[in-house]
RNA sequence: ACCCUUGUAGCUCAGAGGAUAGAGCAGCAGUUUCCUAAACUGUUGGUCGGCAGUUCGAGUCUGCCCAAGGGUACCA
């Protein structure tokens, strides 16, 4: 719609002798009478063209040369505003057009030849994913998807590391547990890692081997077992909410030279030591950041020798810049906040272009459970599981209920509302209006002889209702829907958007009878369902939902 | 102490400086000889946390204050 549109406006602006940077909104008015869509580009041109908005506009309106049969009405409206009134005829010839585009619909290659690549999850293999992780791994899937509808090459990526001192702790942790069940007493520091699944890594190595580590002082195997176990339990999680990832790169090979080079770390290092970055003093390796204004420099070599989790995080970056990615997408929870500037300041200096980088953060998540408020902890044992939430509410729900909320909102996640099987419930809603649609078509196959394969738009323009208008026109706001979504980095739209589809669905479906109509308007409320149907699987395949066809 | 996010209807939340601040749920009143009532229709409900400012115009921008969450390691 708003793609369809543009060019008129903008050729109207030139016709008016307007040269502007200014960018042109055009958006849906909330009142109906408001017409169709409408732009405030008079109010924000006002002042450059020295005239009052009302003048402007007037001024413009006679210059739009919309093709014919689109607009039939543009006005100047309230104290400035440029509305339009669609021709109805014009909103369901467009709309049937939804059935020849398919699956395409609502994509375009707006980023066809660039690469992008979105970082999410990154948990290191500590312990299982916990709910709050989830969020940011369905904000990311999301987010990897409405970048491949623009045709973006796009890379999904997981940053891990499996080596540092969180690993040693875990590594220690279960090896406490494993002497327990060889029948020590020991005491289990409260510092180290509390959850179940530690003595349940433990009593695998137990069985497999007796008690023949217990005087074992080399940490390498229960490390590596532990990892593996978690790993792949993460990774088994993931797929459940069909989170997937094409890489998972590991932060040790950062540490390591190649080729003859030195390591991704070092040439950190010694980039930042070239542009008088880097300080060393106490023992340590600084980045001096308070050459940028901040109050103290951080670290990047601690007086330990091994690089704090800041220097491989740049290296990390420098590998994306180096393998060519046109866009960067770094999808990551609250507690990481104060983490990325460090980042981005190192590359600048660097000589990157850092405006190749797009950061999402999600807020944290509270579960409600019967109107109680359970806080989500990490580290501490007692963190609920992602796995455990998926087993209750299902992955749709699931999903869907971690994006249905703007990922800047803390997140309160009603496990009873997702189990609902009624309307109150949106995954419920939305997957009842597809359900709802294919039923229809069954019947229509069985009763009528209709043939989804063969049928087409054509016959839209029949349909003059309300309802039927009203349902058409939200259609074509999906592509305009997906856009909004990437400006902001943000599905929650989406969610908002198919809500409406479905609503407007709903409504259609009672107050227009299908089946019984005349064969003629039969067959287009038919292929108005099917569009319907459609622009319901593109957005649930965006959000990773599924498409049930009964329920 | 400082930094980040949030504060909008009873509840959960939308609101890209613009029109009379919107949904959903709950509440209240209705709809089934008819394709899925797992649905639909109507309706009640507001000091946009508070104070000051910028602007032709502020829920939206700025400053201060209040409240909730998160962060301020030679942990990641």
């Amino acid at each position: 719609m708003r793609a369809y549109f543009l060019p008129y406006i903008e050729a109207a602006l030139q016709k008016a002798g307007i040269e502007t940077g200014t960018e042109i909104q055009i958006e849906k008015p909330t009142d109906k009478k408001f017409g169709d869509f409408s732009t405030n580009i008079a109010f924000l041109l006002a002042k450059e063209a020295r005239k009052n908005p009302r003048e402007l506009a007037g001024q413009l309106i006679g210059l739009f040369a919309f093709p014919e049969g689109t607009v039939t009405k543009t006005e100047v409206a309230g104290p400035g505003f440029i509305n339009f009134h669609l021709d109805p005829g014009f909103v369901m010839r467009s709309a049937g057009a939804v059935l020849e585009e398919g699956e395409a619909f609502g994509c375009n290659e707006a980023g066809k030849g660039q690469k992008a690549i979105v970082e999410y999850v990154s948990a290191n293999p500590t312990g299982p994913l916990t709910v709050g992780r989830g969020r940011g791994g369905v904000l990311g899937d999301c987010i990897a998807n409405l970048f491949e509808t623009q045709g973006y090459a796009v890379t999904r990526e997981y940053y891990f590391n499996d080596a540092g001192r969180q690993m040693q702790i875990l590594a220690e942790s279960v090896r406490y547990r494993y002497l327990e069940q060889c029948g020590q007493v020991i005491e289990f520091p409260t510092t180290h890692y509390q959850g179940d699944y530690i003595g349940e890594i433990a009593e695998t190595l137990f069985i497999e081997h007796g008690d023949g580590l217990a005087s074992l002082d080399d940490l390498a195997l229960f490390k590596e077992t532990a990892e593996g176990i978690i790993f792949s339990s993460i990774r088994r999680t993931l797929e459940r909410l069909s989170i997937t990832h094409d890489k998972f790169f590991n932060e040790h090979t950062l540490y390591q030279s190649r080729e003859g080079k030195p390591s991704g770390n070092q040439q950190v290092i010694d980039a930042l030591d070239a542009k008088e970055f880097i300080g060393r003093y106490d023992n340590a390796t600084w980045f001096m950041t308070t050459k940028l204004g901040q109050e103290k420099d951080k670290v990047l070599i601690k007086s330990s020798g091994d690089p704090s989790y800041r220097l491989p995080d740049i290296a990390y970056h420098v590998t994306k810049f180096e393998r060519g990615f046109d866009l960067m997408v770094n999808v990551f929870g609250a507690d990481h906040i104060d983490e990325y500037p460090d980042v981005q300041e190192a590359l600048k200096i660097l000589g990157y272009d850092t405006s190749k980088i797009r950061v999402a953060i999600n807020q944290f998540v509270t579960t409600t459970v019967g109107g109680q408020t359970v806080k989500m902890s990490t580290r501490k044992g007692n963190a609920d599981l992602l796995d455990d939430l998926i087993d209750d509410v299902g992955a749709d729900a699931t999903r869907l209920f971690f994006i249905m909320r703007s990922k800047d909102s803390h997140l309160n996640f009603d496990v009873e509302l997702a189990k609902k099987q009624s309307k109150d419930n949106p995954v419920f809603y939305l997957q009842y209006a597809h359900a709802r649609i294919c039923s229809l078509v069954r019947m229509a196959a069985k009763e009528v002889g209709f043939d989804e394969a063969t049928a087409t738009g054509e016959g839209l323009p029949l349909l003059s209702s309300e309802p039927e208008i009203e349902l058409a026109s939200s259609l074509l706001d999906f592509p305009d829907v997906i856009a909004s979504c990437l400006r902001f980095l943000e599905p929650q739209k989406m969610v908002e958007y198919l809500h409406t589809v479905a609503e407007r669905y709903h409504k259609f479906y009672q107050e227009c009878p299908i089946l019984k109509a005349d064969e003629n308007v039969r067959d287009a409320r038919l292929a108005l369902s099917l569009c319907v149907r459609q622009v319901l699987r593109n957005g649930f395949r965006i959000l990773g939902i599924s498409a049930p066809e009964s329920m």
